[in-house]
DNA sequence: ACGATAGGCAAGCAACCGCTTGCCTGACAA
DNA sequence: TTGTCAGGCAAGCGGTTGCTTGCCTATCGT
């Protein structure tokens, strides 16, 4: 199932800072999301554990690589995400019921 | 962190059929729930199990209940997932580039 | 009162997850 | 060619999770 994927893959905070982080700057390569992660999201993982993070992330759809030589640059990928607002139908605003007459 | 409780809330296959479930019909019992589940979405999941399910949705903020008797009655509550829209800016539809003139 | 029904509590267990550790491959620069 | 830099592979560990098992409480019908 692959929108299990995509709800394990953001069901860890380090991954969704990772998300954050790609979607401020896409582009980047491990070690500069590692360095990023540490200086302005307070993280302390290490390079193989953002490795795997990313690894999860590529699995679900939300990212996606590119190589170059000896630089492997990501990018951010939402459009799994719209399978869970088409899933249950998010409205804009759900009215409150005779809160507002 | 709430939004965490979310996404591990939805990472779950039966959980995600219990939403389905409480969507098609709200205002349902832990017995209709496991029943509906087995008839209807091929579950094998024990009561104890989906019981232990629905705590967990309601922790999220997914699911609200109301007792009645010696009845519980669930109900779905979707706006959680409106964080993830505003998160990663979901725009309503991809315009696919090239794909209609 | 008594049984049946709807649900709750908690301990235990196997499987999974996030992370570390150690080593390896491949690309560029000197 | 040798060293350095970016990344990959895999085994192992501690904690978490999903589920079972067993027992308990509360409400309703008769």
């Amino acid at each position: 199932m692959v929108v299990g994927d995509v709800f394990k893959a953001l069901a860890d905070p380090t991954r969704r800072a990772l998300l954050d982080e790609l979607q401020e700057r896409s582009g980047q390569t491990l070690y500069e999301l590692v360095t990023r992660l540490i200086t302005r999201h307070g993280s302390t993982s290490s390079r193989q554990a953002v490795s795997q993070h990313l690894d999860v992330l590529e699995r679900a759809g939300l990212v996606r690589t590119r190589r170059e030589g000896r630089y492997k640059f990501h990018d951010l990928d939402t459009s799994p995400l719209r399978a869970i607002t088409d899933r249950w139908r998010l409205d804009p605003e759900p009215p409150p019921p005779g809160a507002n007459p």
